[in-house]
RNA sequence: UCCGGGUUGGGGUAGUGGUUAUCCUUCAGCCUUGUGGAGGCUGAGACGCGGGUUCGAUUCUCGCACCCGGACCCA
């Protein structure tokens, strides 16, 4: 016996059946808004994070020197893939750019509840339009993605907000300000009690009253509020753009699902403009379900043009967790529409049934272990088959074959030559 | 990297410093070349790995691996 790879999964038919299903939700979901699927590299010159975030991280990649000594990296993120693709292409590509892939990501981490070392996300990402009109369209497919899933909003609630607010309204303090540590203290408030909170705004540069001034803003939420009392053309712009996007995630159907969330700041990196962050609105799932938000500035630091860009990565972890939580996980188990009993020398007539019903496009499976009646039956069942074509020497010998539901148990006679005929799919229902 | 809790057939469990490790389930075959979800019989299958203590360790002890939570982190 060999040992997994810590935080490596594998995935069993019954439970890789209800991911399948979920996959092709979230993907059919962005196929009809015309994203369109791209395939990426699981790996990539370990430059395109280190020069990006300093030698530090390589502690959290599966990196290594290859054969030809290149210092590669299993990919812990799309992003800079994506960055790449449209920077090398980008004359080429007809604008916005709206690209979509589901695959795994590693990252050397350690493993807790929804997080394992080797992790599926899809993708989703508009390049090209810095209209609210993009942003909208990412959240509309989000929520029309876990609205598929069967979520609705009584599971999930997006607590959106604007890295431009948290940055202005600091800004607008004349003080020296560590303004990245104060958006970190606001980005934790969430776990930290209130005098923790407050403790780290002041370390940030703020006095005891500015900061208890400032937290409270923050955690009202008002817009109009925030915008008269930073007073600047940053917070103005950046409050407007965020009511835009609101107001066409209100059109594209999203708006219900969205909450303002000033305390929503994802991290420091390369966010820009709007940001946002999917909760499992029981809390049972304490950790955001998937982050999204604005990256304008990226392509160009990734030496294209400028070019604006917004996207969101569902992780398959999390969102499975959402799902169980909320009651509308699919059956773990596999599915079979037919299962073709053989009884003695039977094959040639049993191959010709089960092609037939496979050339209409179902599930068909046959006797390939030479069982025994009772065996195969057993199996039948175990594989869910719903329908069981007996085809027996005895059934032969009049010309029929025997059809049987298993559900029900019910069973009946049916000539050979019409089985399955031009039915597309023929059951008990249909010879009765 | 750190903290807490775990690990006995495929799954779930009982138990013990010393005979053949308990029970349920599962799987395979048979009873039954023609009926699964009921029964009977037969069979398969386990003390996570390594060191230590001991005459003897699945049991005590240490280390490691893996699992479940959590902290840090989260591009």
């Amino acid at each position: 016996m060999y040992d997994r790879i810590k935080g490596f999964r594998d995935f069993y038919p019954g439970e890789m059946a209800a991911r399948r299903a979920t996959i092709d939700v979230v993907e059919e979901t962005a196929r009809g808004y015309g994203f369109r699927e791209i395939g990426t590299p699981a790996l990539e010159r370990a430059e395109l994070w280190t020069d990006k975030s300093g030698d530090d991280i390589v502690d959290e990649l599966y990196s290594f020197e290859d054969q030809g000594g290149r210092h590669v990296t299993l990919t812990p993120e799309l992003t800079p893939t994506v960055a790449r693709m449209v920077v090398a292409k980008q004359q080429a590509l007809s604008k916005p750019i709206k690209w979509f892939s589901t695959r795994p990501f590693w990252r050397y981490e350690q493993v807790q509840q929804g997080r394992q070392r080797e992790f599926y996300q899809t993708n989703v990402d508009i390049f090209g339009s810095s209209e609210p009109e993009a942003d909208a369209e990412i959240l509309a497919w989000a929520a029309d993605a876990l609205t598929g899933l069967g979520l609705t909003g009584e599971h999930f609630e997006f607590r959106i907000s604007h890295r431009d607010i948290l940055g202005g309204v600091l800004e607008s303090y004349d003080t020296d300000l560590d303004t990245d540590a104060a958006i970190r203290a606001v980005d934790k408030s969430d776990k930290l009690s209130q005098v923790e909170y407050h403790d780290l705004l002041i370390g940030a540069g703020l006095t005891a009253d500015q900061a208890a001034e400032f937290a409270d803003l923050i955690a009202g939420g008002d817009l109009e509020d925030v915008e008269a009392f930073a007073d600047s053309e940053r917070v103005t712009d950046a409050v407007e753009n965020l009511q835009n996007v609101l107001a066409a995630a209100e059109d594209f159907g999203a708006r219900e699902y969205c909450t303002i969330s000033l305390e929503t700041a994802r991290g420091l990196d390369y966010y820009t403009g709007v940001v946002f962050e999917c909760f499992d609105s029981t809390g049972e799932v304490s950790r955001s379900i998937f982050g999204g938000g604005r990256y304008d500035d990226l392509i160009e630091s990734f030496g294209g043009q400028p070019t604006p860009a917004v996207g969101v990565a569902p992780g398959h972890a999390t969102l499975s967790l959402l799902c169980q939580r909320a009651g509308v996980w699919p059956e773990e188990e596999v599915q079979t529409e037919y299962y073709v009993l053989q009884v003695g020398d039977t094959r040639t007539e049993a191959a010709r049934i089960s092609r037939d019903l496979r050339e209409t496009g179902h599930v068909v499976e046959t006797d390939v272990a030479g069982r025994s009646f009772g065996a195969q039956l057993n199996y039948a069942d175990s594989i869910n088959a719903e329908t069981v074509v007996i085809v027996g020497e005895q059934d032969l010998e009049n010309d029929e074959v025997t059809i049987k539901d298993m559900e029900s148990g019910d069973q009946i006679q049916v000539p050979v030559d019409s089985f399955p005929g031009d039915l597309e799919r023929p059951t008990i229902d249909d010879f009765e």
